[in-house]
DNA sequence: CCGCCGGGTTGACGCGGATCAAGGCGGGCG
DNA sequence: CGCCCGCCTTGATCCGCGTCAACCCGGCGG
């Protein structure tokens, strides 16, 4: 289960970035790899796949990859770097609403309104890959892998909007926040035990609906119970196994 | 925006029900009524939409619609009564995570697991439309204005999971959840000041992940300001406009 | 060099809402 | 009818976490 970084000394694993992908192969840990797989890396339509991406970034820490109130035209895959989706109320408090790692896409909650409603803000140097949706959903149409695989992805977002649900403990979010990131990292092919955090504790706080105070005392207590070790931003979960157990309420399964 | 009712007394209305529909008309407040629309009602199309619909029901008041692990065969669109959506985790605590009015639909978040991730049981006496979803993604692939209705829908239910984000006071969520019913009733042409709550004090408390009797206190709250109207589960909202002022926060806009 | 500033940690205190408890109401059933 | 059992309401108490405050640290600009 372990690193498949090439070099994984804790201080420095940088966030993972996810397959480069020349125009043949693709990324391979993106969203749509399985997609593009079951089209069939061969066939005609792949290349109209190649067709409506477009390569975008870098974008730096804290630089907008939309805006709320933007027109929908595209959906993102993030290729490296990590991306906060964010909602910003009428007095200007931030509410965070997810966190999106290497292969995973956001955008998908602004086809209903077709105006983005929140913004996705970089917190880590970022690449995406930039797919217009009208695009899309025409190649959808005439391939069913990618309108199944549109569907699963829309599907797979609503099931983890359960994860923040719940009236649940400091303890018990916190655990759960760690096991999905670490869930997450593997699933791309990342070390599930040791890895970056991107974001600062503010907006985990804010993500988890906890105070920033009481965040930075959960980690300090995860510490001391010698279920995490952590350094600044840089994590390794010690326990696996009791911070699931903890955590078990919110997770699925 | 009042009553469309034919006979609006207060304490009879019993919950609304949506247009039964003959084959031919199908059900005018449907989630896909739209979609019906732009494929056209005369042409041949429609007869295999109507061709994948099945009307199932009755069921009573705390009959399961779908089990959780239940494998996912369809997406069910409510014609009458409502639904509560729910998990239990495996100490037995229940999770309510959503309601369901006539017109709205069921069963999304089951289509990336392939099982249903949750329960559906039913609140009141209710009525569905059960569209097969093999069939309904493959009607998808050959008119794309079903594709664009199943996207919408998708992303739709995306938007509205951030209703219950958020670190908010018992009086903001209530005041949303309430404006939200009022909205939704409006949406499909019923009375949004005046409805029936199908749902026990302990549902909403438990989808608002707040104590049953907090509800109880924040509604006798709401009562003695002129806020509301309320009698065991007759509903009518006096201020509307101070009750959108309270969620604002929660509420979209 | 120093001062500043944002992010992080830790302690002290208070409040909102959970919990515990008691009682009322209505509906189903023996 | 009378009992029981959900559901709802209201009051009393308690506690987790938000808030306030102080301090540390590293980076950056003057």
């Amino acid at each position: 289960m372990d690193s498949k970084h090439p070099a994984g000394r804790l201080p420095e694993p940088p966030n993972p970035i996810a397959d480069d992908g020349d125009e043949a192969h693709f990324c391979g840990t993106c969203a749509f790899s399985s997609a593009c797989i079951a089209a069939g890396y061969n066939k005609p339509e792949l290349a109209q796949l190649q067709c409506l991406v477009e390569h975008v970034g870098p974008f730096r820490a804290s630089e907008h990859i939309f805006r709320t109130g933007d027109p929908f035209r595209a959906i993102f895959a993030v290729r490296s770097g990590t991306v906060k989706t964010r909602m910003v109320d009428k007095e200007g408090r931030e509410q965070v609403l997810g966190f999106y790692l290497p292969g995973e896409v956001i955008g998908l909650n602004a086809i209903y309104p077709e105006h983005f409603p929140c913004d996705a803000v970089a917190l880590d140097t970022s690449f995406f890959c930039r797919f217009s949706f009208p695009a899309m959903s025409a190649l959808a149409s005439r391939i069913p892998a990618v309108q199944k695989h549109l569907f699963r992805l829309l599907s797979k977002e609503l099931g983890s909007a359960s994860l923040l649900a719940g009236d649940h403990s400091a303890d018990e979010r916190m655990a759960a926040f760690l096991m999905d990131l670490a869930g997450r990292y593997a699933a791309r092919g990342f070390s599930a035990t040791r890895f970056h955090l991107s974001m600062s504790r503010g907006d985990i706080a804010n993500y988890l609906r906890l105070a920033a105070e009481t965040v930075s005392r959960v980690l300090s207590r995860f510490r001391s119970q010698k279920l995490i070790r952590i350094e600044g931003r840089e994590l390794e979960l010690l326990d696996p196994d009791a911070l699931r157990q903890l955590g078990q309420a919110l997770l699925p399964d």
